[in-house]
DNA sequence: CTTTTAGAAGACGTCAGACGTCTATTGTCA
DNA sequence: TGACAATAGACGTCTGACGTCTTCTAAAAG
């Protein structure tokens, strides 16, 4: 599987860190030049189209600008370093566990349902089409934080419903079912709660929320999760970079 | 200024609109495979190393992935296309203008002030520095629907503090001054509105918002804007690409 | 001596061709 | 029939060269 063991993947990558470390070594301060095309190729002992390549790369990412005939400059983008910015995909398990949460997962209620428009908007499906869904509550201590709804296509869990621990991480039940979601499109507001779940669930006092709701991909393109997620709004606060 | 006219800016710019186009148009679904580098030269008429380049770039943004041996395929990040991301850095009034709001701005108040923890951390200098803070309310019709507060440095507007039109774009006024944030760091979260906001300015029902708080830097990495926009839960809900 | 201008140097943009490595397929041999 | 080796296709990297843009400098003009 990894063939990349004490090394680094390509030689591309391996440029792209080590002018990352310049940067982050202070060696290369906001606004500086870089060295030279032909430096850095000396420097890191790499042809010249690698090391573009590279330098394209940061370039997309923001970090470093490019000017025809002057040189390339560390840009505002490599300040804007993000500790976990929301455009990373990760499931929300691992999201929680990174602001240092450590929730009990609860499940409200789990049924199998024809799929409404939004839901067969999110999932690219037919309206109608069989979908479960899975109401979670995640709770640090007492306190309710998160208040979720997953939607999946009742196919993709197939005849496994009933053996499946769904209290765990839906992406991680996904990816060992060979459908791992890789990356979504999500969409975020302030609401509150909904008034059913906040009857149903006696999820009072929750106060403003944010919600996401986001579909989420297979590396090949398939939507295989649609998901709202209510992040209680002082327990949550997602971070990002704009340019 | 623009020296692109007619024409595409770079042959690697040209190459990544080409291959955009093909799944735009299609002509590539998702999961397919794209031509062979060979053919891609051909079909475009440009060097392997320009045509990797470009190639890198989509990779980059998660449009296409790269197997070693076996070729490039379409990912789902071609799907995620975001008609007004987040994460692309554009200016308060453009981004109400992008949602189809004509507003009204109203300036409720003007006050120079000694930076405080929280706005020197923002704007990267001394707590007590002298910075201008510009409390707006953008208004839809008589609904008001964006309460935000900005924070420059005082030495950033100079002398020309009573000759400015505050209630214009604010990004345009210290684009105009040679100052112009092009990229931020950027956090958002739900809550309400201020107590203080809310009692002065008789803005109660105003409901869950959207509380986004960036930094914006020049492109030589300057933080040359704090801000923090208080968007109505209600009329506003932002997008974004994970992967 | 000052100003203008042309040249050179430095840096990025692109092209051309070659070789190595990985994947998948095919065909042969046991 | 099955295992293995050869091969073709595709990406990864290297070498070298030429074009264009920016800037600086030094020579030429005033």
């Amino acid at each position: 599987m990894t063939k990349l063991v004490g090394r680094e993947r390509t030689v591309v990558a391996r440029i792209c860190d080590g002018i990352l470390d310049l940067i982050k070594t202070k060696e290369l301060g906001l606004g500086d030049r870089l060295p030279s095309e032909e430096r850095l190729v000396e420097d890191f002992g790499v042809a010249r189209p690698t090391l573009r390549e590279a330098l394209k790369i940061l370039e997309q990412d923001g970090i470093i600008r490019t000017e025809h005939g002057r040189g390339r400059f560390v840009m505002a983008g490599a300040a804007l370093h993000i500790e976990r910015p929301i455009t990373t995909f990760e499931s929300v398990t691992d999201m929680v566990e990174g602001y240092g949460y450590s929730t009990t997962t609860q499940l409200l209620k789990l049924t199998e349902m024809a799929a409404d428009d939004e839901i067969a908007s999110g999932l690219q499906c037919l309206s109608g089409t069989p979908v479960l869904r899975i109401e979670r509550l995640r709770s640090e201590g007492t306190r309710p934080i998160l208040y979720s709804i997953d939607f999946i296509k009742a196919e993709t869990a197939g005849n496994a419903i009933s053996t499946i621990d769904w209290s765990g991480s839906l992406v991680q039940i996904l990816r060992r079912r060979g459908v791992a979601p890789v990356a979504s499109t999500a969409n975020v507001s302030a609401t509150l709660l909904p008034a059913d779940a906040v009857k149903h669930w006696k999820l009072a006092d929750f106060g403003p929320v944010l919600l996401v709701t986001e579909t989420c991909f297979t590396a090949e393109g398939t939507p295989i999760l649609f998901a709202k997620d209510y992040h209680h709004g002082k327990y949550f606060t997602f971070s990002f970079a704009r340019r």
